[in-house]
DNA sequence: GCCGATTTGTCCGTATGTATC
DNA sequence: CGATACATACGGACAAATCGG
């Protein structure tokens, strides 16, 4: 819960564009002039103002101003730019969220798990499969890799709920940094299994490594929506 | 082409990382370190710190340090981060691009159209399909609508070079901000007609609305591509 | 446990450059 | 040309987290 004032003008400026106070196409108060409304200095204001153009929210206009572009979003979109848990985003999206654990299990990676994971070789984690449905119908199959040593403790019960309330709530860990790789695979016979797969004979495939605050990855996951249910949303600027 | 100097530290830094001259969890010198070694204010290093950050390069540590969190992306990597052309693309991944202008026609958008693409009803544009193969291979089906009023002159004989290269470079139109939206949709007749799908029955589909600098959006692109030749890479991180 | 040194995080004021109008 | 607006850069101040003695 950050209580910086940059993120303070940051969240204002978001809700009135989201809230078209301001209208898409239409200048935002310049700089100068939101010194004033927020009473800060101007090093202050551009750091709002530049996370928003991050976000896709404005365009910033050398010598002329800064436009807002926001278009609202569809509402079936399951992943924006954050990190967000299956349950964040079910809410997100008012959906009814459950998730069975279909396996649950203690391994120590070799070779073959250290290459796709990421972590070391002779390292002790976590493997689970899970099945999350929303609205009771199965959608997304997960297979999670998580680092013992650091997420300790993990439970089916709780690999039922939130892990990352977990992970954040009780252990107290930051989460920082996710990198993801987006695929699009061939379906698996465990996939037909748990998801009725319709005539689609592809999973959208998101492939992530997790990482605290130290820079210690501490999660790995394969994550695996039937099509018809995954949206991907981004924002990407050029550099000149 | 910038020649700021926040900008030459994120790149200096940047290829040391890469080419691991800071190794993998290793430390960045600090920010004084930096200063000194650059000769340049600490807001002027932090600013290069930041980008690298976003790029998921380095993690910064409160009161420790920047940990360096690289690691090597693998090469059939199609899109990452920012705004790439086609043949961008294609050069960075050391193939030979190829592009096939199926269709080109001068269209004035409809309500369904401008529904679909977010430009207004009765704007005049280009509508182009285009095919792009790598290494002979047709893996790319692209429909692309483009604003007449602003990409003017555009011919058959541009569209099957870089269109990107006639907006930046003939017209001096500078590319700002795209949104993108992924899916995973049912292959099409067309998709078929001139794409092998082997047995896939889906196709990855990237939707983009670009705009300039003034922030008015130019262009409606949907490109459709073969699944085992498509990878999206992105990097998260949690807002706390 | 305390204290001081180091390091990153936030914020301010100012100066100068460049693009637009 | 001058006024306005964004872009870059500098230097300084204080807070917060970490670490070693």
């Amino acid at each position: 819960m950050p209580k910086a004032k940059y993120d303070h003008i940051y969240r204002d400026l978001k809700e009135k564009i989201e809230t078209e106070y301001y209208t898409y196409q239409e200048m935002l108060p310049s700089e100068h002039a939101l010194i004033l409304e927020y009473d800060c200095s101007r090093n202050t204001v551009r750091r709002a103002l530049a996370e928003l153009t991050a976000d896709g929210y404005v365009q910033p206009m050398h010598g002329k101003g800064v436009r807002n572009i926001f278009q609202p979003i569809e509402q079936t979109s399951f992943t924006v730019g954050g990190i967000e848990s299956f349950k964040e985003s079910a809410l997100r999206n008012h959906q009814k969220a459950f998730t069975k654990v279909l396996q649950f299990a203690e391994i120590t990676a070799d070779a073959k798990i250290a290459k796709k994971t990421g972590f070391r070789e002779g390292t002790e984690l976590y493997y689970l499969q899970r099945l999350h449905s929303l609205d009771g119908k199965p959608l997304i199959l997960n297979h999670n890799y998580f680092l013992k040593e650091l997420i300790k403790g993990l439970t089916p019960e709780i690999a039922s709920h939130s892990i990352y309330d977990y992970i954040e709530g009780e252990l107290g860990i930051t989460i920082a940094t996710s990198k993801r790789t987006l695929t699009v695979e061939h379906v698996t016979q465990v996939d037909e299994k748990y998801i009725d797969m319709k005539d689609y004979n592809c999973m959208a495939v998101i492939t992530s490594q997790t990482f605290d605050d130290n820079g210690v990855q501490f999660e790995f996951t394969q994550s695996r929506h039937r099509p018809d249910y995954f949206r991907f949303q981004d924002v990407a600027t050029r550099r000149k």
